[in-house]
DNA sequence: GATGAATGAGGCTTCATTCAT
DNA sequence: AATGAATGAAGCCTCATTCAT
């Protein structure tokens, strides 16, 4: 009865609004999501927990996602997207300059949301979703591997995706303890280690 | 008086023969977490799953260990002891020499033991975990750290502290993707490159 | 915007149904629990049979109550209002005439809730749940002392405070020799004999 | 083998000193049972906490006793007995004289043993226990209450068995109220006010 | 779409009791 | 007699997921 009336008093709303508003509440739950399972952890955080911080109902998050490891993949997924768009390298080929950026783009990133790259961490670690997960990363990562690769090629290594691949754990290293110990890490001396490494300048 | 003469009575199994039996179960449920924790995971093992790899019941586990986190960070702690133990380094000054086996064994171990390192990882990931299994791997490492400083400096790095720190986190990141990805790694590409970073004949 | 319409929407089930359930729920449950734990004891009764008792399931429970104490102290307290509301002596002052139907009262409750003051008098002297039972009880009891003591001083009694801690501790034994020897024992006997003792008539 | 050594070297014992022995242990079990089970309840004391109390093995207590239940059971036996005894009036005629001391040293156990009397008022309350101790008790107590009925009869009570019935339900209500609450408890007073219930002096 | 009550499987832990030695 | 390792049932509680409204 209430629900007519205050239906009829709604003006309508068309198709691309309620599409609109679905997707703004998909990125808040992810964006809860991130928040929380990168303070308490994957495992330490319920759906309710979930819904509480991310203002809603437990019921509506199933509207959005079917399981919870959905939530979690999706987030990852959310996540790893946006990184690709923080380095900005889509469509350029990489140069020592655009090589030093994304050094320091990658010590940046971690500053700025230092949540996420927490249970993005823990997440490609953990057993049973570790799969999952690492096939996402690995998606978006192999994209640009031959970029690097064709990078390390014109700057003359004997095994360019080898040396992309060795590069690509070095970044997972030194990222991983930056992290975990940014007070006692000095990120210059990283940094200009890394360019040495490649022999940039 | 009467004290006395029950005292003197010998239990049937002595202290030794009890302490004995403890010392191996402690060791066997470790072992057995071990590989159950490498395989499903931390959370996705459970202590009656735990009793059932290591042949005992459930109750029992609680008369070596009082929780499962207990377990985890005694496992753990087992294996950084293990670790450190297989680079037997304990009394020697870093050389060339030794740091090439090092870097060496640094695969080697991953190769012999990857259900440690895999749940070494994603422990020290855990928010929850993180915290007690950082503290004592750095416990570990602290004690090593200083001596791959003297080693730097005896190299002539500008600032041997922060160079064994970055190295440091390059091992980790190598160590990872040659965990997760061994067979696209290449492992001797990433020794040479190694030993070329520092400078090694 | 969005969010303001987005409120706007009903729930399908206002605040005030849920409400409703709730409190119903609740009692439901602490009545359970006043039969249960009456028949069986508070050690001896499970969440599982408390559920089954009340006809829900043992997570829901949970929904009302945090631990398996607050079920019990809450029932206790529950009951004690009622006993409470029952004497009907709120806003009145103490007469012989009141005096004699609070005498009487008390072993109407008994014959009317015997599973109340069975559990009750059982976990008053739990250790560990005790303290915060007496706790309660003290504050129902305390509100009334007062009003005792004032009758007694009417009555000339030269120490009144003491004399309704007094007369309360023989309620109290009373109560329970009446309760687990009610064949034995002769109510009218005991309620002549205290009035005797307190002078009335 | 140094089994055999020592049993060589050790007196014969008589059959009379492994009975002494047993009995010494017997009571000491019960002893640390009544320490246990007042501080932390029957539910809340475990086997093991008992063995630890006594200073022996979980399993020697099997030796002498066959459930944790006749602990309890054997426990308030031992108890009641001993209160028995403490009263002093096997073979006497109840006198005021000896109702005086009666009334005193009820107060007197009460603050010499709080334990047992802890123990004792959340046992016979229990239910599934309750049963049993309380047939123990009323064993105890019924051997006496004729002799109290004799005492009220001299006295011209009208009815002296219910008068014995209602006294020991004072009884209970005094001890049980001293007992929790004796930092508020007027002894002095309560002994004064049953003299005068009862017409001593 | 939105809510939160409701379910029930499963997890961790405790503990009385047994038993080999 | 004496020990304490070992068992396993049972208990409390959590939580992903479903569903009536």
């Amino acid at each position: 009865m209430t629900d007519r009336l205050v239906n009829e008093n709604m003006p309508p709303k068309s198709k691309e609004q309620f599409e609109i508003i679905r997707q703004d509440r998909r990125i808040a739950i992810l964006e809860a999501a991130l928040r929380l399972f990168g303070r308490d952890g994957y495992h330490g955080s319920s759906m309710a927990s979930l819904a509480k911080e991310a203002g809603i109902s437990k019921g509506l998050i199933y509207n959005y996602f079917s399981t919870k490891e959905e939530v979690l993949v999706e987030m990852v997924s959310m996540g790893l997207r946006r990184m690709v768009e923080y380095y900005n390298i889509e469509d350029k080929d990489i140069t020592d300059e655009i090589m030093s950026q994304v050094i320091e783009k990658n010590f940046e990133m971690i500053e700025i949301n230092p949540e996420f790259w927490s249970i993005y961490f823990a997440v490609i670690l953990q057993p049973g979703i570790r799969d999952k997960a690492i096939r996402l990363a690995m998606e978006q990562v192999n994209k640009y591997n031959l970029k690097f690769a064709a990078y390390f090629q014109r700057k003359g290594f004997e095994n360019p995706m080898q040396e992309a691949v060795f590069i690509g754990s070095i970044f997972d290293g030194v990222s991983l303890n930056f992290l975990y110990n940014s007070s006692y890490y000095d990120k210059y001396y990283a940094i200009n280690r890394i360019k040495e490494i490649l022999k940039i300048k």
